[in-house]
DNA sequence: GCTGAATGTTGAATATCCTAAACACGTCGA
DNA sequence: TCGACGTGTTTAGGATATTCAACATTCAGC
């Protein structure tokens, strides 16, 4: 009866390619599974006893000698953990870069008003983190701003004259804001000192 | 020897409760299959053709008598055609605050820890903010956390010992970060003064 | 070099999945 | 009424997954 189940696995003896190239590849779940226990820093049989199962259960899959029903692979996942949907979709050779440097955020203001990027391509990123800094005075200017998104922030110093869809309000030190970025909206630095703010909104809009 | 393999599922005669209300709970596959199948308007026999498995196979599926293997799921979706993951997630049912002072930020941190939240029902949001506030040897813990979505944030005091997916770096004052949120992430003050932070991530997940 | 404890791998036995074929039920048209 | 077809369900048995236990390797520490 089955000659060929499910099993776009079994890379064994023969050493034939992957049959039909037609459908999309299931990820491999071996390596990932693999790599992210690595990351956590678990050992197969660290792992096996907090997902329940044995080690040799996670040494086959990651040989992909296996394929895992839903139940086990659930299992194992909750010993991280992370969800199935997660594990499949997460994106392990594209390492992107983590770590900023204060100096190597990106300036994209100027004048009295600073707005300095977390991270230079936005390019398939949902989220843009900014660290704004107003000088006494400094101003967005009358005519309102307003894109696609949502927007949000802290005071970090200082204070902030902020009015979002005709409603105005001066936030200081550990005040927040949080608003849908098609109301218009304009920042104003109405205080005797620097104001410094760290906001986010999303999608990126630079 | 095995009792109680992997079956989240079977309910059947005993009828004790789930074990241990710990895990979340996996998704009721069947139900999702059939009524995807049924948005579809394909029989159990016509899907079964389609994805090449038998019939027999999606009765029992749908019937969460057993766990299907990876494989087999994904031969059974590609029949729609849909992923596992967007199968897993797809969950189908479904005049706003901008200005909160420092005192209404939500405190949802405890002990050494503290998250307050910009907004109390995150509920149809894309984007949430958080002031955070570690005291010296304050650590999120060595059982990394790992959701789906993306953050980042910007450190305003202090300092704080970030690990992302293995890699690890020391970050001060106006230093950032950004990463995927499934990558596991830690965050411990190894300073010697409270490390403040203020962070973003999309979706909300708190 | 030897231990002991950690690691990942493997073989045999058992539990589960998957298929093929039969079953039970309902609808339609002759 | 009957059969021919449609549906979803169930059963037996072979194919796979999972466990248990043994094995091979590495690395510290002595």
């Amino acid at each position: 009866m089955a000659k060929d189940t499910n099993r776009p696995y079994r890379r064994a003896h023969g050493g034939e390619a992957p049959p039909a190239g037609l459908e999309a590849a299931l990820p491999d779940i071996g390596q990932r599974l693999r790599e992210l226990r690595m990351m956590h820093g678990h050992s197969q049989r660290e792992l096996a006893k907090r997902a329940g199962v044995t080690n040799g259960t996670i040494s086959l899959i990651e040989q992909n000698r296996i394929s895992p029903s839903i139940g086990s692979l659930k299992k194992v996942l909750d010993g991280f953990p992370i969800s199935i949907a997660d594990f499949l979709t997460l994106d392990l050779r594209h390492k992107a870069k983590v770590f900023y440097a204060a100096k190597e955020l990106r300036e994209i203001g100027s004048g009295a008003i600073s707005f300095k990027l977390v991270g230079r391509d936005t390019q398939g990123r949902a989220l843009q983190t900014m660290h704004e800094r107003y000088q006494p005075g400094a101003d967005t200017g009358p005519d309102m701003l307003s894109h696609t998104g949502e927007e949000s922030g802290i005071v970090v110093a200082g204070l902030i004259e902020l009015t979002v869809g005709g409603e105005t309000r001066t936030l200081t030190s550990g005040d927040a804001y949080y608003f849908d970025s098609r109301l218009p909206h304009r920042f104003r630095n109405t205080g005797t000192i620097e104001c410094v703010i760290v906001s986010a909104c999303t999608p990126p809009s630079f």
